[in-house]
RNA sequence: GGCCCGGUGGUCAAGCGGUUAAGACACCGCCCUUUCACGGCGGUAACACGAGUUCGAUUCUCGUCCGGGUCACCA
């Protein structure tokens, strides 16, 4: 038996299945022509950042417009950096965003799927046959250097000035041990790790051609790279190959961080025997610090976390239509064309993805956000403030909760028409632009225009509230306030007072505005003539009497 | 340092050799208007720099500068 064969089974005595019995396991799927099958594979190391949104965002895009399949697998190969509930703050994450993969891991356990396990670390098996069928060809090799060994290798060819650094060639002295010295090693219980023998030519370029940025040229991959670590667990590398190879996967999805270990990546698909992957390298969503800019950062900046934009309480439409902005450029003229339709049916495009990072703009996105509110009727803004207040403001939904057929009403208010008012951009304003439609929460401001006395507001309000009838539609309501202009001194034309403003008072908008303070308590309300009905009768003529009694004491 | 990626207004960005260099957000002004909001109209503001190729460069090439990434038994 030849050493290589001899050493595998060394290695993996265990492993009976081949490669060929995981490719009938795993056979290609049977997708349209040009579907995509994506993936989004974070690591449960802590909260689902916005970067990691935006890039699965950007997968299941990908997967739905061509008629594909995303899904989300746990790359929980690294022990040390794992938190105990990554996996469903993750999970969690994608649901308050109703981000859906169409399979992968759906809970703390659970999966969906006939390309699993989705956790890498119920994959080891599928690894190690891979990983035995590399070393049967000879091209993958035990390594016994310890991580001091290793570090003293770095040492030395930083003081030899080395271009390129790393465990190749010359300097891997695991490479060439005989069989009967790797034998001997692993007999006695030396750790060791599983290399890849890299055939690459440092003098060699080789091209790739990534879907957002084009042909990108770079050396061919030399280093040794490891496979297997220590605890024969496969490093990110090795379990991207096979992984993505066996969950067939024809678009890997990834941040641009990725884009200098590609020679790797490809050199071993090849080394495998694998097809490789089409690579798609997003730029990362950037923050602005003291002029310049950098990656968010999760330790930071808080509104790296999605968290961050749930308790702040943006609809999560909202955010998600904000990145869509940020992904593709021409979405917002496809929104505007298309009012109604779903997020998830915009013609996406890899090639339309911007190459360098963008800042992640908090006003763009709130003005982002006032758009998405202002399409939602009253009752849809109704059910996101509870749901929002439940959950981030108790006493405000105590309030609210109380009767939510008036909280419908109250939020229909100048809402649902040809022009929608745009003034709410997340769920926590909601409390300040309705607070005076309830009197638990109203405390009002009498503060009057400059121009007028409290004696005038008082005999303003008496005179309304005399001639005020609940049942007037709107029009014949406010022709009331402009009847009350003329015998009290003010003009109901407001082009008249500003040619000739010392014949008056005021004018028919200062009358307004002091029955809009006296039952709103406030100078700035949407129609009042709407207020006033979801108000009722009662509750005007109790506000109009308090104001007056303040007016005149 | 080696390798790689990028650089259009304050921000996000169209643009692929000839344009008055789009649009959106923000900002300013005007109009509409009973306040606010909406809406309409208008305005300020940009091709990092230097060579080359070309009749002509924001667009192509090279260099410089600046930003970012990567060189782990982390992903």
């Amino acid at each position: 038996m030849d050493d290589n064969l001899k050493l595998a089974e060394l290695l993996f005595p265990d492993v009976t299945e081949t490669v060929d019995d995981l490719e009938r396991r795993f056979p290609p799927r049977s997708l349209p022509q040009d579907a995509k099958v994506t993936r989004f594979a974070p690591s449960p190391t802590g909260f689902l950042h916005i970067g990691g949104l935006f890039s699965a965002f950007v997968d299941v895009l990908a997967a739905k417009s061509s008629g594909g399949i995303s899904f989300l697998r746990i790359e929980d190969t690294d022990k040390k950096r794992e938190i105990a509930d990554g996996v469903s703050g993750i999970i969690e994450g994608f649901r308050a965003f109703g981000v859906g993969f169409d399979e992968g891991v759906t809970g703390f356990d659970t999966e969906t799927g006939d390309y699993g396990p989705y956790v890498q670390s119920r994959r080891a098996s599928i690894y190690h046959v891979v990983a035995k069928k590399l070393v049967q060809e000879g091209l993958a090799y035990p390594c016994f250097c310890t991580e001091d060994e290793l570090s003293a290798l770095r040492e030395k060819q930083e003081a030899a000035g080395t271009l390129i650094k790393g465990y190749f060639g010359e300097w891997a002295t695991c490479r060439n041990l005989t069989f009967a010295e790797q034998e001997a090693r692993i007999k006695s219980g030396t750790p060791y790790v599983l290399r890849l023998r890299s055939s690459g030519d440092g003098t060699r370029k080789f091209t790739f051609d990534d879907q957002i940025r084009g042909k990108i040229e770079m050396p061919e991959n030399i280093t040794d790279a490891v496979l297997l670590k220590t605890d024969g667990i496969p490093t990110y590398h090795f379990a991207h190959a096979c992984d993505d190879h066996f969950m067939r996967v024809t678009h890997v999805i990834r941040g641009d961080e990725w884009i200098a270990s590609v020679p790797l990546h490809i050199a071993l698909f090849r080394a495998c025997g694998f097809r490789p992957v089409k690579y798609v390298h997003v730029a990362p969503v950037m923050k602005e610090e003291n002029g310049g800019k950098r990656k968010l950062s999760k330790r930071k900046d808080p509104e790296a976390a999605v968290s961050y934009f749930v308790e702040e309480g943006f609809p999560k439409e909202a955010v998600l239509e904000y990145l869509l902005t940020l992904i593709n450029s021409n979405f917002e003229d496809w929104r505007r064309a298309n009012p109604a339709a779903s997020l998830f049916d915009f013609p996406f495009s890899f090639k339309k993805m911007s190459q360098s990072g963008a800042l992640f703009d908090l006003v763009k996105m709130q003005d982002v956000s006032k758009n998405v509110v202002s399409r939602m009727d009253g009752a849809t803004v109704a059910q996101y403030t509870l749901e929002w207040a439940r959950q981030y403001d108790p006493d405000f939904y105590a309030v609210i909760s109380a009767d939510t057929d008036y909280l419908r009403q109250v939020l229909s208010i100048d809402r649902g028409g040809a022009k929608p008012r745009k003034d709410i951009a997340v769920w926590s304003q909601v409390k300040d632009s309705v607070s005076y439609l309830f009197d638990a929460l109203y405390t009002p401001d009498y503060t009057l225009p400059d121009n007028l006395s409290k004696a005038d507001a008082a005999q303003i309000l008496c005179a309304w509230d005399a001639v005020y009838d609940p049942a007037d539609d709107k029009d014949e309501w406010f022709r009331k306030i402009k009847g009350l202009c003329e015998p009290l001194g003010y003009t109901p034309n407001v082009k008249e007072y500003k040619k000739n403003p010392d014949a008056y008072r005021g004018h028919v908008g200062d009358v307004s505005t002091v029955i809009r303070v006296a039952t709103t308590g406030r100078r700035n309300t949407p129609d009042l003539h709407a207020i006033h009905s979801v108000l009722g009768e009662e509750k005007v003529r109790a506000r109009v009497a308090d104001a007056i009694a303040y007016y005149e004491q």
